[in-house]
DNA sequence: GTGAAAGCGCTAACAA
DNA sequence: TTGTTAGCGCTTTCAC
């Protein structure tokens, strides 16, 4: 009986000739069976189950139009809110009989256009991506003139479909928090804004509540990276004459190496100063001290852009999708004086 | 010039017509465009250009009977160590033109095995993949019966092509390490041993050891999973009489687990037991205490399996690949007592 | 240097 | 219920 033996060229119609029936018979056995005698059905089955004959999908592919395949273009899968949201997305698609080919592009605005110019050569079903900047980026111009279906994952946008957390919002929140325990100079950590719109609205969102708030102006210090933070940097924080209380960060990675660094340096977190971050990552919990950060939930996030595009691929919808935050607070952040406490706490109102 | 416009259904036949040229000549074009003149070149380009034309990689992968596409198939990415493993494997193959195609089995066998045959039908090159057991999978040998090109990353085998560590040595380097701090009494901690042969090895390796440095025998604790750990199993290794002096985790997710475990307790690692776990996840670093651990660099074995992966494909070389393993020492393991040191530092030699 | 033609594997009309 | 036929987009001999 010798199932799945070597499978030199077997087709549909290798199988069609050894089973004494046409091609478009073997066909139908695969795809609607039900329409199709059942002894002939069983028949044919047994023929393809003794070569382990699998229909090839680059024919019918081609032939239908579709590839039943979505790609995902994310920054890096050593941040695990990326990995979460892959997770997320192929769950998803999977569920609807979707494979996913996954791609990333290390922040880097060229691989992200050689990429999705690879997807598109693929011929893929649709397109999930992380960009550095929705609003310049060139290639979303590119899909979104071929018709190609495409969601954004994080990026916040209003001409292109999305799903994300409300950035400056969370960051707003996170200000509020930190002045609700006496911070009043706080100043906000982030690899080169061009390359994140999250981060560019983050520290929107942190100066516009620390404007409401009437703190501080909120400095803005730009590391090499997203993911790790330059020692000479935070050491000048640190020894600045009037330091900041808070450092607000990006994300967690970046909050991670600070706090870090900052201990290398011989400081204490929360002690000498204080650490927030952004995302949520699960670590966060298990560090010491535990991360003070905003939770963007990035399996959500990679399921509802998946949902969302495969919504636009079989009804043709094209909707965005905001998915809530939440603050989670850590030992990284420490309230700076019971006195001071009281007068800031008129929270900016948001969400 | 309205560059990228929309594009209905051009091929390289609708761009051959528009050119006044052969199809043959537009394919040409874009494949060996050293061998077609300049002029007729340039004109080809500037029509495709107009039309935002790309060939249409189905086409093509049908024809040549090649998709330059690889499938990567682990367990999950929540598990950083099989992100970085995501990242070189997929860095490797862009470098050499190849996509990659990626899904999560969450050490599932059933879903391991519909996973390939997905991505058999999508006609890819080759594939990377993690089993739950080697020995044991079934669609290891319909790969190999098939002669399809495929690596084993993390697995380790004799049988089958592979990037891995010596889970083996590596886990009796650690017993070894925990004896010389004193350690007599070790207990092993994983999740189901048939969904991991990783966690096989290191049991049989860390018994070995204990063996032969006259350990007490090596007891082995099953968690329901392979991320978390359960309470209830450790409050009755830390309630027994005689409990361990440390615990050896099969990786890094479930020493997190049980320090956090052992924390809500009430407690202290390594001041009431001491933890160790396995894989070296940059987090463990930040964590509190940080942990001792066996590095398995991840990246790295991604790299090498997928390099394996491409010699196969272009040369027809089967060959497997043994990847260096590092003992990192971190916080979460702590002396016995200095008197019961020396006598039991006789290491067992291994690597 | 370029073109004509066949065919990779599949499916959807349409016909029987 | 099943078969015949055409064609999805591409490349590659083999002519010219």
């Amino acid at each position: 009986m010798a199932e799945e033996r070597r499978t030199d060229k077997v087709s549909i119609v290798e199988i069609a000739r050894q089973a004494g029936v046409s091609p478009a018979t073997v066909s139908r056995v695969f795809n609607r069976p039900d329409i199709v005698q059942a002894q002939t059905r069983e028949h044919v089955l047994a023929i393809a189950g003794s070569h382990g004959f699998r229909p090839n999908r680059l024919g019918s592919s081609l032939r239908l139009g579709s590839t039943r395949t979505l790609g995902l273009v994310l920054p890096t899968l050593s941040n695990p809110v990326f990995a979460d949201c892959f997770e997320g997305a192929e769950q998803r698609a999977r569920q609807s009989g979707y494979s996913v080919m996954m791609t990333a592009t290390h922040y880097d605005p060229t691989l992200e256009t050689a990429a999705v110019h690879r997807l598109i050569d693929h011929q893929l079903d649709g397109i999930i991506l992380t960009v550095a900047d929705a609003r310049k980026s060139s290639i979303l111009k590119t899909l979104k003139a071929r018709g190609m279906n495409y969601v954004l994952a994080y990026n916040e946008s209003v001409i292109h479909p999305c799903a994300a957390v409300d950035n400056y919002a969370a960051a707003s929140d996170m200000v509020s928090h930190l002045a609700g325990l006496g911070h009043r100079h706080i100043a906000f950590l982030s690899g080169p804004l061009d390359l994140s719109d999250r981060a560019k609205s983050r520290l929107a969102g942190s100066r516009h509540c620390a404007r409401a708030l009437r703190l501080e102006r909120v400095r803005h210090y730009v590391m090499l990276s997203h993911t790790a933070s330059d020692t000479a940097t935070i050491a000048r924080i640190l020894e600045a004459a009037s330091r900041p209380s808070a450092l607000f960060c990006s994300n967690d990675l970046l909050a991670t190496s600070v706090i870090a660094i900052v201990k290398e340096l011989g400081g204490a977190v929360p002690g000498d100063i204080s650490v927030a971050g952004f995302d949520g990552i699960r670590y966060g919990a298990f560090m010491s001290p535990s991360l003070t950060t905003v939770e963007a939930p990035g399996y959500e996030i990679g399921k509802a852009a998946c949902h969302l595009l495969l919504d636009q691929i079989e009804q043709g919808a094209v909707r965005s999708e905001q998915l809530r935050y939440r603050l989670i607070e850590g030992a990284s952040v420490a309230a700076v004086s019971p006195l001071s406490r009281k007068e800031s706490h008129a929270a900016c109102a948001n969400q």
